[in-house]
DNA sequence: GAGTGGTCTAGACCACTGT
DNA sequence: CAGTGGTCTAGACCACTCG
């Protein structure tokens, strides 16, 4: 009768272990930040072998709940606050209001927003990126790649592509900051008014480049957003390729019912 | 030099056998459909045990390319086509043309879909649905509960909710089979002209319950996306909350620049 | 160094699927 | 029944982190 819960159901031992910690978690007796016991204290609380309980902490790190460190112990995850990305974000309201999209939503959801620059200038078009620009394959491009934070913490990187003519009389655009409104608002100053942006969203479980870059744990499901703006003499003006941390957003799009 | 890929790199063992079968898997030495090698000829063959082909094998199941059933083997998986989820299928031209937005969609991606109805009848409205539909915690409302299937495989499972004093008066919404144009086109009919329609996508890994109904892999992330239909009159006259396997969809919504 | 997680083995037994 | 995957053990050794 001891505090083990060793009753046998026809539950796997690893499971039962799993569910153990769940409930500690929830009940915040392992609150969040909290280091759960090693490995082999857990091996002395259950009785089980060190396969059994790395099961079991496997299981937890997969449903997001624990996020583990090589040499220094298993942590119980601190929920991050989701960010809400709207497709009001490309209102041309917002734009003249001054801010660039990422600052205006980060700053509605209370958190402390932050961009590196890790790339701005020129670059060859992909086959993709020729593609969805309208541009011979290899052609120049300007490319522009940031990774955003949150109070601290990557979430988000995304690489902006635009052709080369267009962006070249486009002093701002070569900058790390292009100035209030982000680069749209830049975009629209030199007559390229926009008219109609496509976003794509797919869903898939991240790469190890991709857990690194935005330190993810293994098994992590991604968001891969892409966009395209089209202007409206109907060229698509600039691209662009998001990725972000699946559990950690919201889109949210208003779709006119109209036609 | 056999055949066996046993160079000792710096990578474990388990990904070195895992690499080695995603190899087979993209040469088609190993084709969609077949059953990998059994765990004991996978320890005959590389040398190992079973616990290190085991974790070969769940590799390959977390990136999805591979499923497994206890007591018969792992099959290398079909790859699905992937269904293209476009915010154009709400256009009213569509709905003329007497097509509900499934079919359509489904019919354009060359697959032969259908539809199984789980439910349709009166509910309560819970918490959630109450607030979206504006009506108080446990009204009544119309639920109507389907899923989709592609070629015979369940895709998508989705209920809907209507407010009961605008169902009633429509008939057809109590059918399996609303109608040509589905059930927007029902309330178009009957006055509901729609304003706009508000979407929202989340991701996250796949329950239990899920991974039963939708018969997905532990593990797969799954899509759930809510929607919200306004009519002209400001008013919410239908939500709808969808549930798939997120590596088979393709979300794309086109948003107007416009304001 | 002591303590942590990460890999691997050899063998055991159980549970499910077919014939 | 034989063949498959699923769980578990006991012990070994390696790799990372921190004082």
């Amino acid at each position: 009768m001891g505090p083990t819960p060793s009753r046998d159901s026809g539950k796997p031992r690893y499971l039962q272990i799993a569910d153990d910690l769940v409930q500690q978690i929830e009940h915040q007796i392992l609150p969040p930040g909290e280091q759960v016991p090693s490995e082999s204290d857990l091996m002395k609380k259950y009785g089980a072998s060190q396969g059994t309980v790395r099961k079991a902490i496997a299981e937890l790190r997969a449903t997001g709940l624990v996020e583990t460190r090589h040499g220094k112990g298993s942590y119980v995850k601190r929920r991050p606050p989701v960010r809400r990305k709207s497709s009001d974000r490309f209102r041309r309201s917002h734009r003249m209001a001054g801010k660039a999209a990422y600052l205006a939503e980060a700053e509605q959801a209370g958190s402390k927003p932050s961009v590196s620059v890790l790339y701005v200038g020129p670059a060859e078009a992909s086959e993709e990126i020729a593609e969805r620009l309208s541009v011979p394959v290899g052609e120049r491009v300007l490319a522009r790649r940031r990774l955003y934070f949150s109070d601290g913490i990557p979430t988000e990187e995304a690489t902006s592509y635009l052709p080369w003519d267009i962006a070249k009389d486009i002093p701002e655009l070569f900058e790390e900051n292009p100035g209030g409104g982000g680069i749209y608002a830049r975009l629209e100053e030199h007559g390229h008014r926009l008219k109609e942006l496509t976003e794509t969203v797919r869903v898939r479980l991240a790469t190890k480049q991709e857990i690194s870059a935005l330190s993810l744990s293994p098994g992590s499901p991604i968001i891969h957003l892409t966009r395209n703006a089209e202007s409206e003499s109907g060229r698509v003006v600039e691209v662009c390729d998001t990725f972000m941390a699946a559990d950690q957003f919201v889109l949210e799009y208003r779709i006119p019912a109209g036609d």
